[in-house]
DNA sequence: AGCACGCCGACT
DNA sequence: GTCGGCGTGCTC
């Protein structure tokens, strides 16, 4: 019998490829059960007719199903695996559904009719932004829009009319949307608008479900798929249009494993290698975004203003230096009271949970610490079921609260800083006061959003129900409550302590800082009656804070420009973050710098550190970081020996293009 | 990821 | 003596 020799990629393995022999005419894309070791494992086929040549080639056991993955989405988990520093085997891992089934039966469906209901008429700016896409989609050709739009300016329309046009052309579209709880959101206006024709991936559906739709998209039984980060890899066929909600969200990007993508830049990648349409939708742009709208990259389509012309909500600043220390300030608290007693809604924010961020001693400066982070404990308040608590924040390490110091032994520990429980009570003493009408409210006036509050699925969406219903009048949450919502009767937002997130010790603070502002402010004035936001900060004069102050994302993305130009940060490089983690602080040190040694030695590279990460010691697991920062056209491919790279005692995380660098 | 190989502690 | 701990290394 013609032998021939075949490369095939394996998931949940380091290598892109095992080279077997093979007696079946196979081709590129094919699954097959190849043997590994002494197990049979299934595999995709890489190259058909592979000339390497290696001792102790096995044969392939058995095709399994042909044509199992198409050329160009292979194409592009190669590109994964080669941009990320990764290899094919640990994208296929995350690519391909859990458990591979042999032969999955597909029975067709009849196709369902589509049905699509009335949509409002476009405004002049959406409907050009729609020509504009639409034609492109009519050319197959590849091009990348960034749909910047301010809140309110009515991006979910020019998604849902490019989406009709795709359909009715009997094509398909891909939608990602980030992972928190909006999803339902985006999914209930596809779904009022195409009806059956439109699934959902959330992130409870079980393995079986999951692995069930992965064939039936596969197989072209939905039109339009909506779905987190890790659905840009789903064979769709007939792909015309993928579209990125809310592009700068972090949660695009893969934290955890191998690889580090983010799903943003893979749909980019993807449009390419499948000829089609890439919308990326934000009203806060991600710097590296606009800028590559700036140089032609991506086109820019701008919706500058709120639909029926809304004017957006007026922000004024509250500067907590010249403010008695309060969490609430007397102007925040006056304008609660005032939008209370006309039975309008409020929106707090706050980005830190708990009670109190620190518990201290006074006397002897003793804070209290969690023992295997050496990060503050924040303390919660009973409630519910739970008694209360110091919580670390980084691990989850819970301890009982201690009333006498254990550095002096005295009893007059305090509670420092405000989180939303405390805030929780004192909104609850504004309501009390006031003694509103009965009859407008209902128990409780005051909802509290936060992981604590919303642990499970479901319990976030009851929150917001409760609130939409009218008889809620003040929502109070953390980030939960920052995005895509839309509730009319909101007409003020105050924000508790602006600014959070700019202590963080990153290139992006100002950036994130910028963006978080910006869209919880967007959720005042979205109804008839206009908004109104309140900020409390402490910098004022601070320029992420100003510009989200003045609403004016061109003026934040130049200055912000500037810096990154100064400090030659993205968009003016490359970074690629190497993290060492183990048990054994000094070998921890010693590895990194066995690493910062290997990577100094190579050209045009600049690297920095080894540096104590900010999250220095997690769960007894020390953290030390190295980063490398590149021209941005270097060819950083050629350190994928990286990722083979043995540590003693310790593991080598690679992130390139990392959001956060500590 | 698994799973074998390999070299040091406390058990019938 | 050996059962088994999990560190480290390989899989075509």
């Amino acid at each position: 019998m013609f032998k021939m020799k075949v490369d095939v990629a394996i998931p949940n393995t380091k290598l892109d490829f095992f080279t077997y022999n093979t007696g079946i005419d196979l081709q590129v894309g094919d699954l097959v059960l190849v043997p590994l070791r002494n197990k049979l494992k299934y595999g995709v086929v890489l190259k058909a007719n592979s000339q390497r040549d290696i001792t102790g080639m096995k044969d392939v056991k058995e095709l399994i199903e042909s044509k199992f993955i198409p050329t160009n989405i292979l194409r592009l988990y190669e590109w994964m695996a080669d941009y990320y520093l990764s290899s094919l085997g640990e994208v296929l891992r995350l690519a391909l559904p859990s458990k591979i089934l042999k032969k999955y039966e597909y029975t067709q469906r009849p196709s369902i009719p589509p049905r699509i209901t009335e949509s409002p008429l476009p405004t002049y700016p959406q409907s050009n932004a729609i020509k504009r896409i639409l034609t492109a989609v009519k050319h197959d050709s590849f091009e990348t829009f960034l749909l910047y739009g301010i809140t309110g300016s009515g991006k979910t329309e020019v998604y849902l009319k490019c989406v009709e046009d795709v359909i009715e052309k009997g094509g398909r579209a891909l939608a990602l949307v980030p992972e928190i709880s909006m999803t339902p959101l985006l999914f209930k206006k596809f779904q009022e608008r195409f009806d059956k024709q439109v699934v959902t991936i959330h992130s409870s559906l079980t393995d079986k479900e999951r692995r069930k739709l992965w064939y039936a998209i596969k197989e072209g039984e939905y039109r339009v798929i909506i779905g987190p980060r890790s659905t840009v890899f789903i064979p769709v066929p007939g792909l015309k249009l993928i579209i990125v909600d809310e592009e700068h969200d972090h949660s695009y990007k893969e934290h955890e494993r191998m690889p580090r993508y983010n799903a943003r830049d893979v749909a980019v990648m993807r449009g390419k290698f499948e000829n089609c349409v890439v919308i990326l939708g934000s009203a806060t742009p991600q710097i590296e975004s606009y800028h590559n709208a700036g140089i032609g990259k991506y086109q820019l389509l701008t919706l500058k203003e709120r639909i029926d012309r809304k004017p957006m909500p007026e922000i004024e600043m509250v500067d907590l230096k010249k403010e008695s220390k309060k969490f609430i300030s007397p102007q925040l608290e006056t304008k609660i009271e005032e939008v209370l007693n006309k039975n309008e809604q409020t929106i707090i924010f706050l980005n830190r949970r708990g009670f109190a961020p620190n518990l201290i001693c006074p006397h002897c400066g003793f804070i209290a610490k969690c023992p295997y982070c050496h990060l503050p404990v924040v303390y919660h308040r009973a409630e519910r079921k739970e008694t209360a608590l110091l919580s670390c924040h980084t691990c989850n390490y819970k301890s009982r609260v201690m009333s006498i110091c254990p550095k002096c032994r005295r009893r007059t520990l305090l509670y420092r800083g405000a989180g939303t429980q405390r805030i929780e009570d004192m909104l609850n003493r504004i309501v009390e006061r006031l003694r509103l009408h009965p009859e407008q409210i209902s128990e409780p006036v005051v909802l509290r959003l936060d992981r604590d509050t919303a642990k499970r699925r479901g319990e976030a969406e009851k929150i917001f129900e409760m609130f939409e219903d009218g008889g809620a009048k003040v929502l109070l949450g953390t980030q939960l409550v920052t995005k895509g919502l839309d509730f009319p009767e909101v007409t003020l937002v105050g924000i508790v302590n602006a600014d959070v997130i700019l202590n963080l010790p990153d290139f992006r603070s100002s950036e994130r800082t910028f963006q978080i502002l910006t869209q919880v402010a967007g959720r005042a004035g979205r109804g008839a009656k206009p908004g109104k936001v309140l900020m409390q900060t402490y910098h004022p004069e601070q320029y992420s804070i100003l510009y989200s102050q003045l609403q004016d994302y061109p003026q934040f993305y130049a200055r912000e420009m500037k810096l990154r130009k100064d400090l030659q940060f993205p968009p003016f490089s490359k970074l690629i973050l190497l993290r060492v983690k183990g048990e054994n602080e000094a070998i921890v040190w010693n590895e990194a710098k066995k690493i910062f040694d290997i990577v100094k030695k190579r050209r045009n590279i600049r690297v920095f550190g080894p540096n104590r990460s900010f999250y220095y010691k997690v769960r007894k697991i020390y953290r030390v970081f190295i980063l490398l920062k590149t021209a941005k056209d270097f060819q950083h491919r050629r350190l994928k020996f990286l990722n083979s790279l043995r540590l003693k005692n310790c593991t080598l995380d690679i992130d390139v293009d990392p959001l956060e660098v500590f």
